[in-house]
RNA sequence: CGGGGUGUAGCGCAGUCCGGUAGCGCGCUUGCUUUGGGAGCAAGAUGUCGGGGGUUCGAAUCCCUCCACCCCGACCA
């Protein structure tokens, strides 16, 4: 490809709603066209890139034995519907019309397309197990799009299934998937981690993401550096910090604190260590009655250290809170606290509560906890002598960093990460929703046992260039980079012997296999270097009259490696060791 | 959905308060000069000022309305 045949526009400024450092670089270096909210134009950049990206996916997953299909784009609604989740998916489901009236919906995911495929497809247990594919098109009209790729509404998808005979089998194919993921992720490029995450109400532990490493993640990732424990924060265990009480040895007191309605303010104040506080979260769950009215509310209080904050998805696990809580309303606090909020605790509220306490908070003593009254909080307080026990102890806080490891090896450390994929096992749900069976081996009809892979192809192209980027732009690990390297020719049109040798080098870098593109726009140097670091093409190579009259070209790495000099004849051989090596790009590895 | 903000050339912005018929930088076109880190000079092209309605002799500017986009979002005791 020579560049002056090819397409890309680059930009000195990026358009001010860009948020994200992908975004804003993807859309200078002309990769990305915004259309509408979360809705963008891939450009021969970016298409190159997500090519390569799916050319190693589907390596890896025909690799393992999935068959890669077709599933439609818009589907109709009678196949949501025999899942009850035409009416559960809610507005992130983009649904449509035809000419006469039918409702569709705009596939967000394809459990029940594929599902419908198997219970017609796959009749015996002598055709399983079974795992379909497909690389497509996504629509999901998020609330709030936002991030570039990161989060967009069109966005492009790899979602698998895999049907077994019993959980026995499923469990393989999760294994082999799992397995496919994590050359998948290597030959990516990538710095990423697979973390154990929450598996919802099918329960198990099958199912884990795959995160790429990034400082800007919307993802808290807990790992062990001496273990091999690594869950996503909304899962990681947090012990109770505090092996037993230590007794009791303050009296009860009430003392005034204006204004201090922040753990934090309140144990300044009080010029106590924050770990001595308590804070208290007031959730409020519904009852509804058959008609979906509200019959009744069951107020709680959740009560965690003050350094500590609650995690939502541990508490909906909590007996009582699984149908779902809100936060209590301020009028609510009042009823049943006689304070509002800032002051709140578990020592006599005005109306009975259930009060959850954190493990750690259920073996501190002499702790400092609101006191239900607007300007005060109680120092010394201990469990049995001034309140009830806690009606429920439970795991209910985020770990920080520094806690023990629930495997007992070591403390947890924290990462911050982007989801681009995910493996989960799901059982019998969809299969059983949609009377998929199969006849198993002794005549009888059994349910399939199904398993759910994706990856974010799209999301992927975000996830490399927030986790590798410089200030001139974007760093591509080779295997996913529009380019391996780019020949500039410096004084293109003027100099016949720069024009010889740089097509020459880039003929020979193309026989040799490299992915190569020859800017022969007859731009000044600065330029074209300019645009080709922040397109994040991984080698460079320089042909000039200067260097000819040295009989040299120049060799520079994108990321971390010296200017090399060498002969015209040794550089596409010297390229193709940089390649193979990986040296000078980012390479992938489990972090 | 609720609250806030912004819409002026491909991109970044000024002009809006105080109405007088649209400007700057980058990019783009042409020419000359320049030529190893985003060149210089000169000449140019490009705008339904988000849409519609209204006020006015006159509206980017004031009023109404619609739309698009962006930001924030319970609690954090």
């Amino acid at each position: 490809m020579r560049a002056s045949q090819f397409h890309f526009n680059t930009l000195k400024e990026a358009p001010a709603d860009a948020e994200v450092v992908s975004q804003k670089l993807m859309l200078r270096a002309g990769m990305i066209r915004k259309v509408a909210a979360g809705i963008y134009d891939y450009m021969p950049l970016a298409l190159r890139a997500i090519r390569k990206i799916e050319a190693i996916i589907r390596d890896e997953l025909n690799r393992a034995g999935a068959l890669e299909i077709s599933m439609p784009l818009v589907q109709p609604a009678e196949l949501w519907q025999e899942t009850g989740r035409w009416g559960k998916m809610g507005q992130e489901m983009l649904r449509l019309k035809d000419r006469h009236e039918r409702e569709f919906a705009f596939q967000p995911t394809s459990e029940e397309a594929v599902t419908d495929i198997a219970r017609q497809e796959l009749k015996s247990y002598r055709q399983l197990p079974r795992n379909f594919y497909q690389i497509q098109t996504k629509f999901r009209d998020e609330r709030r799009p936002r991030f570039g790729l990161m989060r967009g509404r069109e966005f492009t998808m790899k979602d698998g299934y895999s049907f077994d005979r019993d959980a026995e089998g499923a469990a393989k194919s999760y294994d082999i998937m799992y397995a496919a993921y994590r050359n998948i992720f290597d030959r990516l490029g990538l710095v990423y981690r697979a973390v154990a995450a929450d598996t919802g109400a099918i329960g198990g532990d099958r199912s884990h993401e795959f995160q790429v490493v990034a400082d800007t993640g919307e993802d808290a990732l807990v790992y062990c550096p001496d273990s091999d424990y690594a869950a996503n924060i909304e899962l990681a265990e947090a012990l109770p910090l505090i092996p037993a009480r230590a007794g009791a040895a303050a009296k009860l007191a009430k003392v005034a604190t204006p204004g201090m309605e922040s753990c934090a303010a309140v144990a300044d104040f009080l010029g106590a260590p924050i770990t001595s506080t308590v804070k208290s979260l007031a959730l409020a769950s519904d009852e509804l009655d058959e008609a979906g009215q509200i019959a009744a509310t069951r107020l709680w209080l959740l009560l965690v250290r003050g350094d500590h904050e609650l995690n939502e998805l541990k508490a909906s696990k909590i007996e009582g809170l699984k149908a779902g809580f809100r936060f209590a309303s301020e009028a609510e606090i009042i009823e049943h606290f006689g304070s509002k909020p800032g002051y709140l605790g578990p020592i006599a509220p005005r109306k009975p509560v259930c009060v959850v306490a954190d493990r750690t908070v259920a073996n501190m003593s002499d702790f400092i906890c609101g006191a239900n009254a607007e300007g005060f909080h109680y120092i010394g307080a201990n469990w049995g002598r001034d309140l009830p026990e806690p009606e429920i102890v439970a795991d209910i806080r985020n770990v920080v960093a520094g806690d023990p490891s629930p495997d007992g090896k070591g403390t947890l450390a924290i990462d911050r990460g982007i989801e681009v994929g995910h493996v989960f096992y799901l059982g019998n749900e969809y299969s059983r929703a949609m009377n998929a069976t199969f006849l198993d081996i002794d005549g009888k009809p059994r349910f399939f046992e199904m398993g759910c892979y994706g990856i974010g192809v799209t999301r992927i192209l975000g996830a490399a260039i927030e986790q590798n980027n410089d200030g001139r732009g974007i760093i591509w690990p080779a295997a996913i980079a529009p380019f391996e390297a780019v020949v500039c020719a410096v004084g293109w049109g003027k100099s016949e012997a720069v024009r010889c040798e740089a097509t020459r080098l880039y003929e020979a870098l193309r026989e040799a296999g490299v992915d190569a593109i020859l800017d022969d726009r007859d731009e000044r140097p600065g330029v074209m270097f300019a645009d080709w670091e922040l397109i994040g093409v991984p080698f460079r190579l320089t042909v000039g009259e200067r260097g000819l009259k040295e009989g040299i070209v120049e060799i520079q790495p994108r990321q971390g490696g010296e200017l090399m000099k060498l002969a015209p004849d040794a550089a596409a051989g010297r390229i193709i060791g940089l390649l193979r090596s990986g040296a000078h790009a980012p390479r992938g590895r489990e972090a």
